[in-house]
DNA sequence: TATTATCTGTGAATAAATTCACTGAATATT
DNA sequence: AATATTCAGTGAATTTATTCACAGATAATA
């Protein structure tokens, strides 16, 4: 099974929508409404749905509940997976309360940071420790996912760390490009990219719209 | 000129790489390199730049600081634009504190939030107002892009007012799918997602290696 | 000054992703 | 009970994106 990384993102986004109608009480829905909600075409997502056999009922579309469930155990979490935080300014503690990573059965069970006074100030439910003893608490607590707050300059040192003491994934949240070995998932976040994006989409079209 | 939004990404990494390379003051870099830099190949990184006609020299690739000038004309931007953030919960706070925008001539020149009593606690040099005020401010002080940075029932409503007002483009950090007329710009920042995708990477690359 | 090496730029080839078009199936309608 | 409608599933066609391959150019080297 070899999926695109479109295809993933946007089975991604249907498993978050699926979860959404779940919670609504809705009980089936069509190729057409996830397409339109998503983003995406109808054929887009019956072929990417046909990629990894989801059942699918004729006039009526796709059994919220059990897709959901099979997506799930397919591609997504059968068991909860530890994350942590490194770097514990703004970002990293909105991070630390952000509370819809549990829905998706992601737990953040640590906090790090530099600072010794700063974690001593901090105000939150999250264990948090100086980052020297990143390597064992990722180890003591079995954390698979480092994402990265801290800043620009700080961060290939922590992906280092972090990919050393055994995490499996790392999502990023500093402007930098970070380097992590092959076997290791990486998503980088950089806000500032966004907005560079979003400019360059505005002045496209504009020019589009003056022809 | 009608550019992918692949390669508008890339295009936009580029520029970021740029940037960061004037900063060590570089003064070439290569396809090759740029391509190392943001994770693509040289022959791609060549095709986009072909397809915005940018100069490069012979043995030595492109000339970092004309090229980055280049760029910004073309696509980013050619004077400081402004945004807000609506939402000032932890995570809007800390974007409003989130220096790097201002890198890219992004200025945020107000942020908004529902509550009173926590606008006249948030300390910060930038401006806070009800959102009430949302509109007359946004025309007040032309402000083309507004971040949403508020929980997810309220996200649909602050995009239309936002688009309401006349804003330019949305970034969008509320884990829902908000809708914009076409002629606006739009990008999601949905964290959870970003979990979900590495996780199904993971789980992807589990069942790769056991082939 | 001649030669070699290294880089860009781009049409052509290849690969990948999306869309189409049609089959089969079940519900709804008459 | 017959017919029309609406949905999924999927091979084929099409479109889009990437990669290749090589010409043209300039710096470095001998």
């Amino acid at each position: 099974m070899d999926l695109s990384n479109n295809t993933i993102e946007r089975i991604c986004k249907i498993f978050g929508h699926l979860d959404a109608l779940e919670k609504k009480g809705v009980d089936f829905v069509s190729s057409r409404e996830l397409a339109e909600e998503i983003g995406s075409t109808e054929h887009t997502i019956r072929k990417d749905i046909s990629l990894l056999g989801g059942p699918g009922y004729t006039r009526k579309g796709y059994e919220v509940r059990t897709f959901k469930k099979e997506l799930g155990a397919k591609f997504l979490l059968t068991q909860k997976r530890n994350a942590c935080i490194v770097g514990l300014g703004r970002l990293g503690t909105a991070l630390l309360d952000y509370e819809n990573f549990q829905e998706d059965g992601f737990e953040i069970v640590a906090g790090f940071d530099c600072n010794v006074n700063k974690i001593e100030r901090i105000r939150t439910n999250i264990d948090v420790f100086p980052v020297g003893r990143l390597a064992e608490i990722v180890r003591a607590r079995s954390i698979e996912l480092g994402i990265i707050a801290v800043p620009a300059e700080a961060a290939q040192v922590v992906v280092d760390q972090l990919t050393e003491a055994g995490v499996k994934g790392v999502l990023n949240f500093s402007p930098v490009k970070v380097n992590v070995p092959a076997n290791i998932v990486h998503l980088d976040m950089d806000f500032t990219n966004a907005l560079r994006f979003i400019a360059a989409r505005f002045i496209m079209k504009k020019n589009n719209d003056q022809k």
